[in-house]
DNA sequence: TGCCGCACGTCAAGATCCTGACACAGATGG
DNA sequence: CCATCTGTGTCAGGATCTTGACGTGCGGCA
């Protein structure tokens, strides 16, 4: 029967590194008044403008509910806004909501950037498509 | 100033990956009774007989508070026993805690088997090795 | 047309984890 | 020898997320 080591599993070395750019991220974004689930909830409302909060929220991986209540206080703090005709609420960045996710997603590239200043170009791709293959590895029930 | 694309973003794709071994880490723990951060707390356990309270917290990634009160359920289950001889508690498995330890060792390695299905040996080394360069290049404040 | 399945939005309850705080043991340095 | 500091265990309190459930609208299909 196998068994998992700390040190060579493939697992724990990604469970480290998520952990560690989630903090990198969290220190990052604090500043700006954003948490991380914040941050990718206006990163993707900023590139599909008009989505519903179901979409939403299996972007950012929570469930519905954590997602409403997210976008109650961003709603709040007025960087997104409800536009609905039907009975589905459609939401996007206000103007507000703009101007603050241009200066997050710059201060998460840069973590992003740290996290990877060690690998070239051709690496950078290498990995994110070997981490794509797990993830479609993992998605075959 | 650089963006953050969602396509691209190795971040992104890491959280995708982490998410998806996390589930599937849920769904074939399940049936042992053990949830995730209980399975990593036996896992360490296992590898580390002895340990404290505050230097399991660090290797699950999570507070001592939260270990604290996962030990308890632990040890109410009899899968861990405290031993310790100065103030600080030290932590061991149990005879039934090893016995379940190495189903769900396992189990968790079946999981990991499949999220490396598409992956051959080097390129298994090449990606835990990218993912340590990672998680190196973001501790350096 | 009418029915049924499915996804969505929403409310309530529970669990899990974190932040803040306090007391205490052991190491360090004057 | 004593003061100080770091690390640890432990106790609330609060925030966040999840599970479970209910009502509703929408589309396929007989």
């Amino acid at each position: 029967m196998r068994q998992v080591d700390v040190d060579t599993s493939v697992g724990y070395a990604l469970k480290r590194t998520a952990t560690a750019l989630r903090t990198a991220m969290e220190a990052s974004l604090r500043p700006l008044g954003l948490s991380v689930p914040q941050y990718s909830c206006l990163e993707i409302l900023n590139a599909r403008p008009g989505i519903s909060n179901a979409d939403l929220a299996r972007g950012v991986f929570v469930t519905r509910q954590a997602m409403h209540q997210l976008l109650g206080g961003l709603q709040e703090a007025e960087l997104v806004g409800a536009g609905g005709e039907g009975r589905v609420q459609r939401y996007s960045l206000t103007p507000k909501g703009r101007r603050l996710i241009v200066a997050a997603s710059a201060a998460v590239a840069a973590v992003e950037e740290q996290m990877l200043s060690g690998l070239r170009a051709s690496e950078r791709e290498r990995l994110h498509s070997d981490l794509e293959r797990c993830t479609a590895a993992l998605g075959e029930d």
